[in-house]
DNA sequence: TAGATTGTTAATCGATTAACAATC
DNA sequence: TAGATTGTTAATCGATTAACAATC
Protein backbone atom coordinates (compact mmCIF):
# COMPACT_ATOMS: atom_id res chain seq x y z
CA UNK A 1 0.00 0.00 0.00
CA UNK A 2 2.18 2.58 0.94
CA UNK A 3 6.40 2.54 1.96
CA UNK A 4 6.91 1.97 4.98
CA UNK A 5 10.21 2.48 6.38
CA UNK A 6 12.14 2.09 9.93
CA UNK A 7 15.12 5.02 10.61
CA UNK A 8 15.93 7.26 13.11
CA UNK A 9 17.24 5.95 16.08
CA UNK A 10 20.38 5.33 17.27
CA UNK A 11 20.65 2.58 19.69
CA UNK A 12 24.20 1.80 20.74
CA UNK A 13 24.13 -1.89 22.18
CA UNK A 14 26.18 -4.34 22.88
CA UNK A 15 23.84 -6.67 23.60
CA UNK A 16 22.98 -7.42 19.76
CA UNK A 17 26.36 -7.84 18.48
CA UNK A 18 27.48 -11.14 20.28
CA UNK A 19 25.37 -13.96 19.51
CA UNK A 20 25.64 -14.50 23.27
CA UNK A 21 26.29 -18.00 22.60
CA UNK A 22 23.47 -21.02 23.99
CA UNK A 23 22.52 -22.79 19.96
CA UNK A 24 18.68 -21.99 21.23
CA UNK A 25 17.38 -25.39 23.01
CA UNK A 26 13.69 -24.57 22.15
CA UNK A 27 11.63 -23.06 19.81
CA UNK A 28 11.52 -19.68 19.03
CA UNK A 29 11.88 -19.06 22.69
CA UNK A 30 16.11 -18.47 23.46
CA UNK A 31 16.41 -16.27 19.98
CA UNK A 32 17.42 -13.08 19.27
CA UNK A 33 14.37 -10.80 17.35
CA UNK A 34 15.65 -9.20 14.55
CA UNK A 35 15.71 -4.86 15.77
CA UNK A 36 13.34 -4.00 13.03
CA UNK A 37 11.01 -6.83 13.59
CA UNK A 38 11.38 -5.68 17.72
CA UNK A 39 10.00 -2.26 16.66
CA UNK A 40 7.35 -3.50 14.90
CA UNK A 41 6.05 -6.63 17.44
CA UNK A 42 5.03 -2.44 19.46
CA UNK A 43 2.86 -1.27 16.76
CA UNK A 44 1.41 -5.54 16.55
CA UNK A 45 0.80 -5.28 20.33
CA UNK A 46 -0.79 -1.77 20.26
CA UNK A 47 -2.95 -2.51 17.25
CA UNK A 48 -4.14 -5.97 19.10
CA UNK A 49 -4.63 -4.04 22.18
CA UNK A 50 -7.34 -1.86 20.40
CA UNK A 51 -8.98 -4.79 19.03
CA UNK A 52 -9.43 -6.42 22.60
CA UNK A 53 -10.54 -3.42 23.83
CA UNK A 54 -13.38 -3.02 21.17
CA UNK A 55 -14.03 -6.72 21.76
CA UNK A 56 -12.66 -8.77 18.52
CA UNK A 57 -11.32 -12.02 19.46
CA UNK A 58 -10.05 -13.09 16.20
CA UNK A 59 -7.71 -11.37 13.30
CA UNK A 60 -5.69 -12.52 10.05
CA UNK A 61 -2.18 -11.34 9.17
CA UNK A 62 -3.66 -9.47 6.59
CA UNK A 63 -6.02 -7.30 8.67
CA UNK A 64 -4.00 -7.00 11.63
CA UNK A 65 -0.91 -5.54 8.98
CA UNK A 66 -3.06 -3.37 7.60
CA UNK A 67 -3.95 -2.01 11.13
CA UNK A 68 -0.17 -1.73 11.69
CA UNK A 69 0.85 -0.43 8.23
CA UNK A 70 2.98 -3.26 6.63
CA UNK A 71 2.53 -5.96 4.60
CA UNK A 72 1.00 -9.34 5.95
CA UNK A 73 4.52 -10.84 4.88
CA UNK A 74 6.37 -8.53 7.09
CA UNK A 75 3.61 -9.29 9.73
CA UNK A 76 3.90 -12.86 9.34
CA UNK A 77 7.88 -12.86 9.34
CA UNK A 78 7.93 -10.70 12.27
CA UNK A 79 5.31 -13.09 14.22
CA UNK A 80 7.30 -16.08 13.57
CA UNK A 81 10.34 -15.01 15.59
CA UNK A 82 7.86 -14.81 18.51
CA UNK A 83 6.68 -18.38 17.31
CA UNK A 84 3.57 -20.00 15.72
CA UNK A 85 0.95 -18.97 17.50
CA UNK A 86 -1.94 -18.59 14.88
CA UNK A 87 -4.09 -21.33 13.30
CA UNK A 88 -4.24 -21.93 9.35
CA UNK A 89 -6.84 -20.78 7.78
CA UNK A 90 -8.35 -19.26 10.63
CA UNK A 91 -5.85 -16.25 11.98
CA UNK A 92 -4.95 -15.19 15.67
CA UNK A 93 -7.02 -15.26 18.66
CA UNK A 94 -6.16 -11.68 19.57
CA UNK A 95 -5.82 -12.07 23.28
CA UNK A 96 -3.37 -15.55 22.79
CA UNK A 97 -1.35 -13.49 20.39
CA UNK A 98 -1.10 -10.08 22.26
CA UNK A 99 0.22 -11.91 25.76
CA UNK A 100 2.86 -13.98 23.27
CA UNK A 101 4.18 -11.07 22.11
CA UNK A 102 4.29 -9.36 25.51
CA UNK A 103 6.24 -12.10 26.63
CA UNK A 104 8.57 -11.75 23.87
CA UNK A 105 9.12 -8.26 24.51
CA UNK A 106 9.79 -8.59 28.37
CA UNK A 107 6.67 -6.80 29.39
CA UNK A 108 5.58 -9.14 31.65
CA UNK A 109 7.00 -8.03 34.98
CA UNK A 110 6.48 -3.75 35.38
CA UNK A 111 9.00 -1.76 34.80
CA UNK A 112 10.95 1.00 37.37
CA UNK A 113 11.02 4.45 35.35
CA UNK A 114 13.03 7.15 36.97
CA UNK A 115 12.85 10.56 34.66
CA UNK A 116 15.97 12.98 34.49
CA UNK A 117 14.71 16.89 34.00
CA UNK A 118 11.94 18.74 35.25
CA UNK A 119 11.72 21.01 33.17
CA UNK A 120 8.72 21.02 30.18
CA UNK A 121 9.72 17.98 28.53
CA UNK A 122 10.38 16.23 31.97
CA UNK A 123 7.09 17.24 33.21
CA UNK A 124 5.27 16.20 30.22
CA UNK A 125 6.91 12.17 30.06
CA UNK A 126 5.86 12.50 33.92
CA UNK A 127 2.59 12.74 33.11
CA UNK A 128 1.92 11.34 30.14
CA UNK A 129 -0.48 8.22 30.69
CA UNK A 130 0.53 6.49 28.35
CA UNK A 131 3.36 4.59 30.63
CA UNK A 132 1.55 3.16 33.63
CA UNK A 133 -1.07 1.35 31.27
CA UNK A 134 1.95 -0.21 29.60
CA UNK A 135 3.06 -1.36 32.31
CA UNK A 136 5.70 1.20 32.93
CA UNK A 137 5.45 3.06 36.65
CA UNK A 138 7.25 6.55 36.94
CA UNK A 139 8.99 6.14 40.21
CA UNK A 140 10.76 9.42 40.28
CA UNK A 141 11.55 12.49 38.91
CA UNK A 142 14.85 14.56 39.29
CA UNK A 143 16.29 18.06 39.05
CA UNK A 144 19.17 20.49 39.75
CA UNK A 145 17.51 23.06 40.23
CA UNK A 146 16.71 23.82 44.28
CA UNK A 147 13.91 26.35 43.49
CA UNK A 148 12.43 23.22 41.08
CA UNK A 149 12.96 20.09 43.88
CA UNK A 150 10.07 19.30 45.94
CA UNK A 151 7.53 20.71 43.53
CA UNK A 152 4.99 18.58 42.66
CA UNK A 153 4.59 16.98 39.47
CA UNK A 154 1.81 13.95 38.52
CA UNK A 155 1.55 11.93 41.88
CA UNK A 156 5.53 12.64 42.24
CA UNK A 157 7.89 14.84 43.86
CA UNK A 158 10.61 16.81 42.12
CA UNK A 159 14.27 15.00 43.64
CA UNK A 160 17.80 16.78 43.74
CA UNK A 161 19.73 15.20 41.09
CA UNK A 162 22.43 15.51 44.61
CA UNK A 163 20.44 12.08 45.71
CA UNK A 164 20.44 10.41 42.50
CA UNK A 165 22.00 7.10 43.57
CA UNK A 166 20.16 6.96 46.70
CA UNK A 167 16.82 7.61 44.88
CA UNK A 168 17.47 4.90 42.10
CA UNK A 169 18.32 2.19 44.37
CA UNK A 170 15.54 2.98 46.90
CA UNK A 171 12.87 2.92 44.19
CA UNK A 172 14.54 0.03 42.27
CA UNK A 173 14.53 1.63 39.58
CA UNK A 174 15.48 0.20 35.96
CA UNK A 175 14.95 2.29 32.99
CA UNK A 176 15.88 5.66 33.04
CA UNK A 177 14.74 8.80 31.06
CA UNK A 178 17.17 11.39 29.93
CA UNK A 179 14.89 14.87 29.39
CA UNK A 180 18.17 16.87 30.13
CA UNK A 181 20.37 20.09 28.36
CA UNK A 182 22.93 18.46 25.75
CA UNK A 183 25.93 20.09 28.47
CA UNK A 184 25.18 17.99 31.47
CA UNK A 185 23.80 14.87 29.99
CA UNK A 186 26.91 12.64 29.53
CA UNK A 187 27.45 13.33 33.16
CA UNK A 188 24.42 12.35 34.39
CA UNK A 189 24.14 9.38 32.02
CA UNK A 190 27.61 8.09 33.54
CA UNK A 191 25.89 8.24 37.00
CA UNK A 192 23.14 6.32 36.28
CA UNK A 193 24.83 3.88 34.18
CA UNK A 194 27.24 3.38 37.26
CA UNK A 195 24.35 3.35 39.52
CA UNK A 196 23.45 0.40 37.68
CA UNK A 197 20.97 1.04 35.47
CA UNK A 198 21.25 -0.32 32.22
CA UNK A 199 18.26 0.88 29.79
CA UNK A 200 18.64 4.45 28.97
CA UNK A 201 16.37 6.61 26.96
CA UNK A 202 17.38 9.92 25.86
CA UNK A 203 16.17 13.26 24.94
CA UNK A 204 19.11 14.54 25.09
CA UNK A 205 20.74 16.36 21.57
CA UNK A 206 23.99 14.61 21.64
CA UNK A 207 25.92 11.19 21.16
CA UNK A 208 25.91 9.81 24.65
CA UNK A 209 28.89 6.98 25.12
CA UNK A 210 27.64 3.86 27.42
CA UNK A 211 29.51 0.92 28.35
CA UNK A 212 28.75 -2.85 27.11
CA UNK A 213 25.79 -4.07 28.26
CA UNK A 214 23.83 -0.90 28.67
CA UNK A 215 21.30 -0.24 26.08
CA UNK A 216 20.64 3.48 25.15
CA UNK A 217 18.04 4.47 22.72
CA UNK A 218 17.71 8.19 21.61
CA UNK A 219 14.73 10.81 20.21
CA UNK A 220 15.57 13.72 18.87
CA UNK A 221 12.90 16.61 17.48
CA UNK A 222 15.55 18.19 15.51
CA UNK A 223 16.40 15.20 13.54
CA UNK A 224 13.06 14.64 13.07
CA UNK A 225 12.20 17.89 11.67
CA UNK A 226 15.41 17.73 10.03
CA UNK A 227 14.04 14.42 7.82
CA UNK A 228 11.44 15.87 7.12
CA UNK A 229 12.91 18.73 5.64
CA UNK A 230 14.70 16.40 3.06
CA UNK A 231 11.89 14.73 2.20
CA UNK A 232 9.77 18.37 1.83
CA UNK A 233 12.70 19.53 -0.22
CA UNK A 234 12.91 16.65 -2.45
CA UNK A 235 8.93 17.08 -3.09
CA UNK A 236 9.67 20.91 -3.91
CA UNK A 237 13.09 20.17 -6.21
CA UNK A 238 12.39 17.09 -8.45
CA UNK A 239 15.94 17.03 -10.04
CA UNK A 240 17.69 20.80 -9.74
CA UNK A 241 20.71 21.00 -12.58
CA UNK A 242 23.65 21.19 -10.46
CA UNK B 1 33.52 0.50 18.12
CA UNK B 2 30.14 -0.69 19.45
CA UNK B 3 27.35 -1.46 17.06
CA UNK B 4 24.76 1.22 15.80
CA UNK B 5 21.95 0.89 14.50
CA UNK B 6 18.94 2.10 12.88
CA UNK B 7 15.34 1.03 14.30
CA UNK B 8 12.28 2.80 15.16
CA UNK B 9 10.08 4.89 13.43
CA UNK B 10 7.66 4.43 11.04
CA UNK B 11 7.61 6.66 7.83
CA UNK B 12 4.80 6.41 5.78
CA UNK B 13 5.81 8.24 2.33
CA UNK B 14 5.71 7.74 -0.97
CA UNK B 15 8.19 10.10 -1.61
CA UNK B 16 10.67 7.45 -1.88
CA UNK B 17 8.89 4.83 -3.26
CA UNK B 18 8.47 6.02 -7.14
CA UNK B 19 12.34 7.25 -7.89
CA UNK B 20 10.65 10.08 -9.68
CA UNK B 21 11.88 9.32 -12.96
CA UNK B 22 14.70 12.61 -13.44
CA UNK B 23 17.82 10.56 -14.45
CA UNK B 24 19.96 12.99 -12.59
CA UNK B 25 22.19 14.71 -14.96
CA UNK B 26 24.39 15.97 -12.97
CA UNK B 27 26.77 14.54 -10.39
CA UNK B 28 25.54 13.84 -6.36
CA UNK B 29 22.98 16.69 -7.20
CA UNK B 30 19.66 15.47 -7.09
CA UNK B 31 20.11 11.69 -6.35
CA UNK B 32 18.14 10.21 -3.97
CA UNK B 33 19.83 10.10 -0.52
CA UNK B 34 18.74 6.42 1.43
CA UNK B 35 16.95 7.06 4.29
CA UNK B 36 19.33 5.46 6.68
CA UNK B 37 21.97 7.48 5.32
CA UNK B 38 19.84 11.10 5.89
CA UNK B 39 19.34 9.94 9.36
CA UNK B 40 22.87 10.14 9.87
CA UNK B 41 23.73 13.16 8.22
CA UNK B 42 22.00 14.89 10.77
CA UNK B 43 24.04 13.50 13.14
CA UNK B 44 26.99 14.54 11.31
CA UNK B 45 25.80 17.71 10.99
CA UNK B 46 25.23 18.46 14.91
CA UNK B 47 28.95 17.08 15.04
CA UNK B 48 30.25 19.64 12.55
CA UNK B 49 28.27 22.68 14.38
CA UNK B 50 29.84 21.29 18.26
CA UNK B 51 33.85 21.88 16.04
CA UNK B 52 32.68 24.72 14.21
CA UNK B 53 31.74 26.06 17.63
CA UNK B 54 35.21 25.25 19.53
CA UNK B 55 36.73 26.82 16.50
CA UNK B 56 37.84 23.54 14.99
CA UNK B 57 38.36 24.36 11.18
CA UNK B 58 39.51 20.57 10.09
CA UNK B 59 38.03 17.09 10.35
CA UNK B 60 38.92 13.56 9.16
CA UNK B 61 36.51 11.28 8.26
CA UNK B 62 37.93 9.25 11.35
CA UNK B 63 37.48 11.60 13.99
CA UNK B 64 34.29 12.71 12.73
CA UNK B 65 32.67 8.95 12.75
CA UNK B 66 34.69 8.77 16.05
CA UNK B 67 32.09 11.82 17.34
CA UNK B 68 28.79 10.53 15.17
CA UNK B 69 29.43 7.09 16.64
CA UNK B 70 29.60 5.21 13.26
CA UNK B 71 32.10 3.91 11.62
CA UNK B 72 34.61 5.84 9.29
CA UNK B 73 33.41 3.61 6.24
CA UNK B 74 29.44 4.47 6.53
CA UNK B 75 30.44 7.84 7.24
CA UNK B 76 32.43 8.32 4.38
CA UNK B 77 29.70 6.35 2.05
CA UNK B 78 26.87 8.62 4.12
CA UNK B 79 29.03 11.66 2.24
CA UNK B 80 29.34 10.59 -1.31
CA UNK B 81 25.51 10.59 -1.51
CA UNK B 82 25.63 14.23 -0.84
CA UNK B 83 28.70 14.67 -2.85
CA UNK B 84 32.87 14.96 -3.13
CA UNK B 85 33.79 17.54 -0.64
CA UNK B 86 36.79 16.57 0.93
CA UNK B 87 40.35 16.52 0.14
CA UNK B 88 42.33 13.41 0.07
CA UNK B 89 45.15 13.28 2.55
CA UNK B 90 43.69 15.94 4.23
CA UNK B 91 40.37 15.71 5.16
CA UNK B 92 36.91 17.89 5.39
CA UNK B 93 36.90 21.54 6.20
CA UNK B 94 33.98 21.83 8.91
CA UNK B 95 32.37 24.78 7.80
CA UNK B 96 32.08 23.94 4.26
CA UNK B 97 31.49 19.97 4.70
CA UNK B 98 28.33 21.42 7.21
CA UNK B 99 26.80 24.25 4.57
CA UNK B 100 26.86 21.20 2.57
CA UNK B 101 24.83 18.43 4.16
CA UNK B 102 22.70 21.34 5.66
CA UNK B 103 22.30 22.04 1.68
CA UNK B 104 21.70 18.35 1.01
CA UNK B 105 18.86 18.33 3.55
CA UNK B 106 16.78 21.17 3.04
CA UNK B 107 17.63 23.46 5.32
CA UNK B 108 18.94 26.31 3.82
CA UNK B 109 15.24 27.98 3.68
CA UNK B 110 13.34 28.35 7.10
CA UNK B 111 10.84 25.89 7.78
CA UNK B 112 7.44 27.39 9.78
CA UNK B 113 6.23 24.85 11.98
CA UNK B 114 2.74 24.26 13.75
CA UNK B 115 2.36 22.63 16.79
CA UNK B 116 -1.18 20.60 17.46
CA UNK B 117 -1.81 20.26 20.83
CA UNK B 118 -1.29 22.74 23.76
CA UNK B 119 -1.07 19.82 26.87
CA UNK B 120 2.36 18.86 28.60
CA UNK B 121 3.88 17.72 25.45
CA UNK B 122 3.36 20.39 23.17
CA UNK B 123 4.13 23.17 25.78
CA UNK B 124 7.54 21.60 26.16
CA UNK B 125 7.71 21.30 22.42
CA UNK B 126 6.76 25.05 21.51
CA UNK B 127 9.06 26.34 24.21
CA UNK B 128 12.16 23.80 23.01
CA UNK B 129 15.23 25.85 22.06
CA UNK B 130 16.25 23.40 19.77
CA UNK B 131 14.06 24.26 17.28
CA UNK B 132 14.92 28.26 16.15
CA UNK B 133 18.47 27.51 16.27
CA UNK B 134 18.05 25.09 13.74
CA UNK B 135 15.54 26.76 11.08
CA UNK B 136 12.59 25.67 12.47
CA UNK B 137 10.45 28.69 13.67
CA UNK B 138 7.48 27.38 15.43
CA UNK B 139 4.33 29.59 14.38
CA UNK B 140 1.33 28.63 16.05
CA UNK B 141 0.49 25.93 18.91
CA UNK B 142 -3.75 25.11 19.02
CA UNK B 143 -5.52 24.02 21.25
CA UNK B 144 -9.43 22.39 21.47
CA UNK B 145 -10.06 23.45 25.08
CA UNK B 146 -11.20 27.18 25.34
CA UNK B 147 -9.78 26.89 28.83
CA UNK B 148 -6.43 27.26 27.29
CA UNK B 149 -6.89 28.93 24.24
CA UNK B 150 -5.20 32.36 24.46
CA UNK B 151 -3.06 31.16 27.06
CA UNK B 152 0.55 32.55 26.66
CA UNK B 153 3.16 29.69 25.83
CA UNK B 154 6.57 30.81 25.19
CA UNK B 155 6.36 33.40 22.59
CA UNK B 156 2.83 32.24 21.25
CA UNK B 157 -0.83 32.39 22.13
CA UNK B 158 -2.90 29.18 21.89
CA UNK B 159 -4.74 29.62 18.97
CA UNK B 160 -8.47 27.79 18.48
CA UNK B 161 -8.21 24.79 16.57
CA UNK B 162 -11.28 25.36 15.34
CA UNK B 163 -9.67 28.19 13.41
CA UNK B 164 -6.76 25.88 12.40
CA UNK B 165 -7.20 26.01 8.53
CA UNK B 166 -7.23 29.94 8.59
CA UNK B 167 -3.99 30.12 11.25
CA UNK B 168 -1.84 27.28 8.86
CA UNK B 169 -2.79 29.49 5.77
CA UNK B 170 -1.94 33.07 7.51
CA UNK B 171 1.08 31.54 9.22
CA UNK B 172 2.63 30.19 6.14
CA UNK B 173 3.17 26.58 7.90
CA UNK B 174 4.45 24.05 5.95
CA UNK B 175 5.66 21.31 8.86
CA UNK B 176 2.72 20.39 11.62
CA UNK B 177 3.69 18.41 14.98
CA UNK B 178 0.28 16.64 16.50
CA UNK B 179 1.13 16.16 20.02
CA UNK B 180 -2.18 15.60 20.74
CA UNK B 181 -4.04 12.26 21.96
CA UNK B 182 -4.83 9.48 20.02
CA UNK B 183 -8.53 9.45 19.68
CA UNK B 184 -8.60 13.23 17.56
CA UNK B 185 -5.29 12.66 16.24
CA UNK B 186 -6.83 10.87 12.94
CA UNK B 187 -9.03 13.56 11.91
CA UNK B 188 -6.72 16.33 13.07
CA UNK B 189 -4.00 14.84 10.73
CA UNK B 190 -6.71 14.91 8.11
CA UNK B 191 -7.60 18.44 8.73
CA UNK B 192 -3.62 19.27 8.27
CA UNK B 193 -3.08 17.50 4.89
CA UNK B 194 -6.18 18.96 3.73
CA UNK B 195 -5.20 22.50 4.17
CA UNK B 196 -2.11 21.28 2.14
CA UNK B 197 0.54 20.54 5.10
CA UNK B 198 3.02 17.63 3.43
CA UNK B 199 5.21 17.09 6.29
CA UNK B 200 3.95 15.67 9.59
CA UNK B 201 5.60 14.51 12.80
CA UNK B 202 3.38 12.79 15.28
CA UNK B 203 3.46 11.77 18.67
CA UNK B 204 0.34 10.43 19.19
CA UNK B 205 0.43 7.10 19.97
CA UNK B 206 -1.48 5.40 16.73
CA UNK B 207 -0.65 4.26 13.16
CA UNK B 208 -2.10 7.57 11.27
CA UNK B 209 -3.13 7.03 7.33
CA UNK B 210 -1.49 10.03 5.06
CA UNK B 211 -1.64 10.04 1.20
CA UNK B 212 0.67 9.85 -1.25
CA UNK B 213 3.15 13.22 -1.21
CA UNK B 214 2.65 13.36 2.86
CA UNK B 215 5.39 12.61 4.54
CA UNK B 216 4.63 11.67 8.12
CA UNK B 217 7.17 10.64 11.26
CA UNK B 218 6.21 8.52 14.31
CA UNK B 219 7.77 9.50 17.51
CA UNK B 220 6.68 7.20 20.62
CA UNK B 221 7.71 6.94 23.79
CA UNK B 222 6.29 4.18 25.20
CA UNK B 223 7.23 1.91 21.85
CA UNK B 224 10.83 3.26 23.02
CA UNK B 225 10.31 1.88 26.44
CA UNK B 226 9.06 -1.61 25.22
CA UNK B 227 12.39 -2.04 22.94
CA UNK B 228 14.39 -0.98 26.04
CA UNK B 229 12.13 -3.51 28.14
CA UNK B 230 12.71 -6.43 25.29
CA UNK B 231 16.98 -5.57 25.51
CA UNK B 232 16.92 -5.67 29.07
CA UNK B 233 15.12 -8.88 29.57
CA UNK B 234 17.57 -10.88 27.18
CA UNK B 235 20.30 -9.26 29.27
CA UNK B 236 18.35 -11.15 32.26
CA UNK B 237 17.97 -13.83 30.68
CA UNK B 238 20.47 -15.31 28.65
CA UNK B 239 18.86 -18.34 27.34
CA UNK B 240 15.04 -19.52 28.80
CA UNK B 241 14.47 -23.32 28.44
CA UNK B 242 11.21 -23.11 27.07
C1' DT C 1 58.74 11.42 -2.75
C1' DA C 2 56.38 9.43 1.45
C1' DG C 3 52.43 9.66 4.31
C1' DA C 4 47.73 10.43 4.86
C1' DT C 5 43.11 10.21 3.86
C1' DT C 6 39.35 10.45 0.65
C1' DG C 7 35.86 8.41 -2.57
C1' DT C 8 34.51 4.19 -4.52
C1' DT C 9 34.21 -0.62 -5.50
C1' DA C 10 33.17 -5.25 -4.26
C1' DA C 11 31.84 -8.45 -0.62
C1' DT C 12 29.04 -9.30 3.18
C1' DC C 13 25.31 -9.04 5.79
C1' DG C 14 20.49 -8.26 7.06
C1' DA C 15 15.70 -7.04 5.94
C1' DT C 16 11.74 -7.29 2.89
C1' DT C 17 8.85 -9.44 -0.34
C1' DA C 18 6.59 -13.03 -3.01
C1' DA C 19 5.14 -17.41 -3.38
C1' DC C 20 3.55 -21.68 -1.81
C1' DA C 21 3.31 -26.00 0.74
C1' DA C 22 1.29 -27.28 5.05
C1' DT C 23 -2.83 -27.56 7.39
C1' DC C 24 -6.90 -25.96 9.74
C1' DT D 1 -13.72 -31.88 0.27
C1' DA D 2 -13.04 -26.83 -0.83
C1' DG D 3 -11.58 -22.51 0.90
C1' DA D 4 -8.77 -19.90 3.74
C1' DT D 5 -4.78 -18.58 5.94
C1' DT D 6 -0.62 -19.62 8.35
C1' DG D 7 4.48 -20.45 8.67
C1' DT D 8 8.44 -20.89 5.92
C1' DT D 9 11.43 -20.91 2.02
C1' DA D 10 13.79 -18.68 -1.66
C1' DA D 11 14.52 -14.44 -4.25
C1' DT D 12 15.15 -9.67 -4.08
C1' DC D 13 16.52 -5.66 -2.36
C1' DG D 14 19.10 -2.37 0.46
C1' DA D 15 22.55 -1.26 3.95
C1' DT D 16 27.05 -1.95 6.05
C1' DT D 17 31.76 -3.06 5.98
C1' DA D 18 36.42 -3.79 4.29
C1' DA D 19 39.76 -2.80 1.23
C1' DC D 20 42.20 -0.04 -1.90
C1' DA D 21 43.22 2.88 -5.86
C1' DA D 22 43.22 7.79 -6.51
C1' DT D 23 45.26 11.82 -5.08
C1' DC D 24 46.34 15.59 -2.05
Amino acid sequence: MDSQRDATEQTVTSLDSPPQALPGPTGAAGKQIPPAAVARLTIYLRALNSLLAEGTERVSSESLAELSGVSSSTLRKDLSHVGSYGTRGVGYEVQYLSRHIAAALGLTHDWKVAIVGAGNLGKALARYGGFESRGFDVVAIFDADQMVVGNEVGWLRVSDVADLEAVLERTGTNMVVLALPAAVAQSICDRVVTAGVRSILSFAPVMLQVPDGVTLRKVDMATELQILAYHAQRAQTPGQPE
